[in-house]
DNA sequence: TTTATATTTCGTTATTTGGCAAAATATAAA
DNA sequence: TTTATATTTTGCCAAATAACGAAATATAAA
């Protein structure tokens, strides 16, 4: 139950659910993500710790960065149906879309000057 | 977005995924609900208008009670993926089994004396 | 009608959770 | 090594939410 719980869980909080979207397109890093969700870095963060628990997600670390991936068919059962689930549900929602597109520009900066402006403090 | 946030919050509380595995049985109104989650009425209440906003149920008055029933085919793609989700997850959790069987004995009891012990006040 | 009763709504309280900034950690560059 | 920097952890505050009892609503029985 415990596992149910906390797929469900993590589920239940749009930032969560628009970064999981924005995962479809492939693996990204921490500050591309807090790029795009216009969050602080430790709040993005705290939130891919909790798919990371329901294991939504998968990370990788390479130098000083982090990437993270949508959980593959390594995942139980029960996840990757949640994705497949999730996946449908949210095509075709203007907001992901949206994001879609911010992503897009964002991918053409390199991470290194992503993680600099944001150092700097965005907001 | 909101439509699947919808769904998403109201999974993401134990007490709603345990009535609404235990919908899967069949209809039941409030009152054995109630029984079967040892809560207090209100709350069970409130956990079902929560449910019923996300369109994961149905509700149908007969006389002074209200039976609730898991959305049938007539509710958006969306929602009866969840349920189907939620059915084939939930399947073989220990917790899910044992509600089951205590509602067969619950259902042995007609609704009328349930709801009599109930306003006595069970806990 | 009056009374009983099944359910919901309201008001309150305690807990959980999302957010941030600051401190800690870990890695790479100088 | 020292310094810079990407990410996480910690501590705090505000907002959301689950729980209850009491009051309100609606229906049936007397």
């Amino acid at each position: 139950m415990l596992e149910i719980m906390n797929v469900t869980k993590a589920l239940a909080d749009e930032s969560r659910v628009r970064m999981l979207a924005a995962l479809e397109g492939g693996e990204l890093c921490v500050c591309q993500l807090t790029e795009l969700m216009e969050l602080a870095p430790s709040t993005v963060s705290k939130h891919l710790s909790v798919l990371r628990g329901a294991r939504l997600i998968e990370s990788r670390k390479e130098g000083r960065w982090i990437y993270y991936r949508l959980s593959q068919k390594d995942a139980p059962e029960l996840v990757t149906q949640a994705l497949s689930w999730l996946t449908e549900a949210v095509r075709s929602q203007q907001r992901i879309e949206d994001d879609r597109q911010r992503l897009e520009e964002i991918l053409k900066t390199d991470p290194e000057q992503l993680c600099r402006k944001q150092a700097q403090g965005f907001k």
